[in-house]
RNA sequence: GGGGUUGUAGCUCAGUUGGUUAGAGUACCUGCCUGUCACGCAGGGUGCCGCGAGUUCGAGUCUCGUCAACCCCGCCA
C-alpha cells in the first residue's frame, strides 16, 4: 500500500498528469461547500489536494469530515494551477493534487496548540506535547538541519582520516570539574559509575592505541544549573589527533565550520578566523568569549585616576581595585532613565554602581563629571579617543568584578541601542589561556582547562616555582573557538612528558597516589609510547542554535529538559520503587 | 543558594481605582457556501482567573506564602 508513495514537498510541475499517492497529516482544511481543499503535510512539506463534489460527492464528503492532524492518504492526478489560483507562499503552490481517492488512516484529538502557524506558544506546553511540537515548521527545520550538520561532520572528518570510535557512557567518576551524574552499580554494591562529562581520558587512550585521528559525535553529561545554552545532556563533536600543532587543529576546524555554515545557512564565511590571546580578550572585552560584532572596547583608566580625590575611585584604588571603562558613541540615544537603570542592573555582577559621564561638544556633562579634574579629562579624551557625542561608563572594583560588569554591560548597551548586527557570524580563536588558576577561598590552584593540558613549551619551567602571581602568567596550549560571544568549542595540546605531568599534579595539590587512583589507566598508558597529541570538542547544540538564530539550545534539541532538569513529556526524573532501591543497596534520605 | 519576569478559555492575550453577569482574536462545535490558500458568512462560551491562606461588605485586581515555566548571578568549559 505504501510502496507507491511520493513526498508532498517533492512534487513539482514535472509530475504533471502523473497519478500519485501522498501520505501525511491534515495541515489545514478549506471547505467551500461543493469543493474542499485539504493541505497535506509530511516531512518534506505541504501540498494542496482538491476534492470536487461534482466529480465524487462521496470523496468530497469524506474530505469534509477530516480534522486537523488526521492521518490520511490521498490519491489523484497532479495538475498545474491556473495562474490566478497559484499560491506564491507555498513551494508547491503552482500545482495541486486533483484527488480521486482519500483514506483516513487515523484520527487525532484536537491538538492543544496550532501546528500550522509560526506563533510563539508557551514552552511548557510545547515540551509536554513535544511530539506535536516537532511537527511544526521551526522544529522540523531544526531537526533536519541538525541531521545535515552531523552528516557533513562525519563526511568531512572521515575525509580527513578521522575514525569514529565510541567510548563508554558508564564511566568512572572524577570529582574535577563539573558535578557528575552517578549511576549505582547493582553488581558492585555501594559503587557508582559516572556519566561522562566528556570522553577526555578515553580519547587520549585512543591516541596511545595508535588511532591517530579519532572523532565522535557524543552525548556529554554535566550536573550543573541550566541556562539557555546549557542542558544537563548535550552533544559534542569530539576529536583528538596525534602529531599535531594547535595551528593544524585550528585549520581543520575552520574548514569544517565554513562547510557547515555554507550548508546550513547558505552564507560564505570568507575570512580566516582571527586569533586573539586570552590576555587581550580579557583586557579589551572583559571576557574570554568576546562578541566582536560590537566594536566597543574596554580601556584601563587606573593610572589616570591614581591621584583622584573622588571617594568612589580613591577608596577602590586603595583596596587593590582597578578602574576600567568604555565609551559608547550613542548619538545622544542613552536616556537618563536608561543610565539610572544600568546602575541598578550592574549589582547582579557584584558591582556597587556604574559611574558615567556624557561627552558632548568637547564638554563633560552629568554623572561624575564634576569629580574629574581638567588633567584627567584631557587624558580620558585621549584614552577613549572621544570625538562624537558619547557616554563613558566606568566600573571600579576588584578586577574580576570590573571585567564581568563591563563585559556584560558592553553587550547589554549594544543590544539596547540596537548596535548588534544579527546577520554577522564573527568567529574568533582565543588562545594562550592560563594553565592554572589560584582560588582564594580554597587556597589552592585548579587546572583552568583540565589537568592534562600542556603549558606553552617556554612556560613549562614556571611550574617549578609557582606563586598566585606567576600562575596568571603561565599559559597553556589551550584554545577556544567563539562565535558571536558564545564559546562553541575548546581544546588543548596534552601533556606527553611525564615529568611535567607529575609537577602539574603536585601544583594543583594532587598527590601521586591520588592521581594514580583517579587516572591510573591513563598514567599507565602514557608510559607505553604515547605520541604527542591534542584535541578539541565543538558544542553541536550551541552551533546549531547560533546558525539558526534560535533563542536557546532547547530549540535545536528534540527532547530537552526544563531549567529544573525535568522532561515535561516523560516526567523524568521520577521516584523508583523500594525494590529497585533495595537491589542497589540505596536508601533515600528525605530532608 | 540568590535576583527578576510571567501565570486569566485548548492557544495568544486584554481586564481601569477592589464593585456585583470575566472579555477579544483564534481554535473548537452546528449550519450555509464550487477556486480557496490565515477562505468567507451566521450561530454557539467551552473558565479552579496557577495553588493556599489573609485583608475586605465584596478579590482576577491588595497582602503573605507556595508551585511551575523562562531569563540572569553563583555554579558550569
Amino acid at each position: 500500500m505504501f510502496s507507491n508513495r511520493i513526498y508532498c514537498g517533492e512534487i513539482n510541475a514535472n509530475d504533471k498528469d502523473r497519478e500519485v499517492t501522498v501520505f501525511g497529516w491534515i495541515d489545514r482544511k478549506r471547505d467551500l461547500g461543493g469543493i474542499v481543499f485539504l493541505e497535506i503535510r509530511d516531512i518534506t512539506g505541504i501540498i494542496q489536494a482538491v476534492f470536487d463534489s461534482s466529480v465524487s460527492a462521496e470523496n468530497a464528503e469524506l474530505a469534509d469530515s477530516v480534522r486537523s492532524e488526521f492521518v490520511v492518504s490521498v490519491t489523484g492526478k497532479i495538475r498545474e494551477r491556473t495562474p490566478e489560483t497559484v499560491n506564491p507562499n507555498l513551494p508547491t503552490g503552482n500545482i495541486e493534487i486533483f484527488a480521486s481517492d482519500i483514506k483516513i488512516l487515523n484520527k487525532s484529538l484536537v491538538p492543544p496548540f496550532p501546528i500550522d502557524i509560526r506563533d510563539s506558544i508557551n514552552e511548557e506546553v510545547r515540551l509536554k506535547y513535544r511530539f506535536l511540537d516537532l511537527r511544526r515548521e521551526d522544529m522540523r527545520e531544526a531537526m533536519l538541519k541538525r541531521h545535515r550538520m552531523m552528516q557533513i561532520t562525519r563526511q568531512y572528518l572521515s575525509d580527513h582520516r578521522f575514525i569514529e570510535i565510541e567510548t563508554p557512557i558508564l564511566n568512572k567518576s572524577t570529582p574535577e570539574g563539573a558535578r557528575d551524574f552517578l549511576v549505582p552499580s547493582r553488581i558492585n554494591k555501594g559503587e557508582f559509575y559516572a556519566l561522562p562529562q566528556s570522553p577526555q581520558l578515553f580519547k587520549q587512550i585512543l591516541m596511545i592505541s595508535g588511532f591517530d585521528r579519532y572523532f565522535q559525535i557524543v552525548k556529554c553529561f554535566r550536573d550543573e544549573d541550566l541556562r539557555n545554552d546549557r542542558q544537563p545532556e548535550f552533544t559534542q563533536i569530539d576529536m583528538e589527533l596525534s602529531f599535531v600543532t594547535p595551528k593544524m587543529i585550528m585549520e581543520i576546524i575552520e574548514g569544517l565550520i565554513k562547510k557547515t555554515v555554507k550548508e546550513i545557512t547558505g552564507k560564505d564565511v570568507n575570512y580566516d578566523f582571527p586569533v586573539m590571546d586570552y590576555d587581550e580578550a580579557m583586557s579589551k572585552y572583559g571576557t574570554d568569549a568576546p562578541d566582536t560584532r560590537v566594536g566597543i572596547e574596554i580601556r584601563d583608566c587606573t593610572d589616570i585616576f591614581i591621584n583622584s580625590t573622588f571617594n568612589v575611585f580613591s577608596s577602590a584604588l586603595s583596596s587593590n581595585g582597578v578602574i576600567r571603562g568604555f565609551a559608547v558613541e550613542d548619538g545622544g540615544r542613552l536616556s537618563r532613565k536608561m543610565t539610572d537603570d544600568y546602575s541598578e542592573y550592574v549589582k547582579k555582577f557584584g558591582a556597587k554602581g556604574f559611574p558615567m559621564f556624557k561627552y558632548n561638544d568637547g564638554k563633560f556633562e552629568g554623572g561624575i563629571s564634576k569629580f574629574i579634574t581638567d588633567d584627567e579629562k584631557a587624558k580620558l579624551v585621549e584614552k577613549f579617543n572621544l570625538k562624537e557625542p558619547a557616554v563613558v561608563f566606568f566600573s571600579v572594583d576588584k578586577e574580576a568584578i570590573v571585567n564581568s560588569t563591563l563585559a556584560h554591560m558592553r553587550m547589554k548597551i549594544a543590544r539596547d541601542l540596537d548596535m548588534v548586527d544579527n546577520n554577522k557570524l564573527n568567529f574568533l580563536w582565543v588562545t594562550d589561556f592560563p594553565l592554572i588558576e589560584y582560588h582564594e577561598e580554597d587556597k589552592r590552584y585548579y587546572a583552568v582547562h583540565h589537568p592534562f593540558t600542556a603549558p606553552l613549551p617556554e612556560h613549562a619551567e614556571m611550574l617549578d616555582n609557582i606563586t598566585p602571581e606567576t600562575a596568571r602568567k603561565m599559559k597553556a596550549q589551550a584554545y577556544d573557538i567563539v562565535l558571536n560571544g558564545v564559546e562553541i568549542g575548546g581544546g588543548s595540546i596534552r601533556i606527553s612528558d611525564s615529568a611535567i605531568q607529575s609537577k602539574l599534579f603536585s601544583v594543583i595539590g594532587m598527590s601521586d597516589e591520588e592521581a594514580r587512583t583517579k587516572f591510573s589507566f591513563l598514567l599507565d598508558a602514557l608510559q607505553y609510547g604515547a605520541p604527542p597529541h591534542g584535541g578539541i570538542a565543538l558544542g553541536l547544540d550551541r552551533i546549531m542554535m547560533l546558525l539558526l538564530q534560535r533563542g536557546s539550545i532547547r530549540e535545536v534539541m528534540a527532547f530537552p529538559k526544563t531549567q529544573k532538569g525535568q522532561c515535561m513529556m516523560s516526567e523524568a526524573p521520577s521516584p523508583v520503587t523500594e525494590d529497585q532501591l533495595n537491589e542497589l543497596s540505596i536508601r533515600v534520605v528525605r530532608k
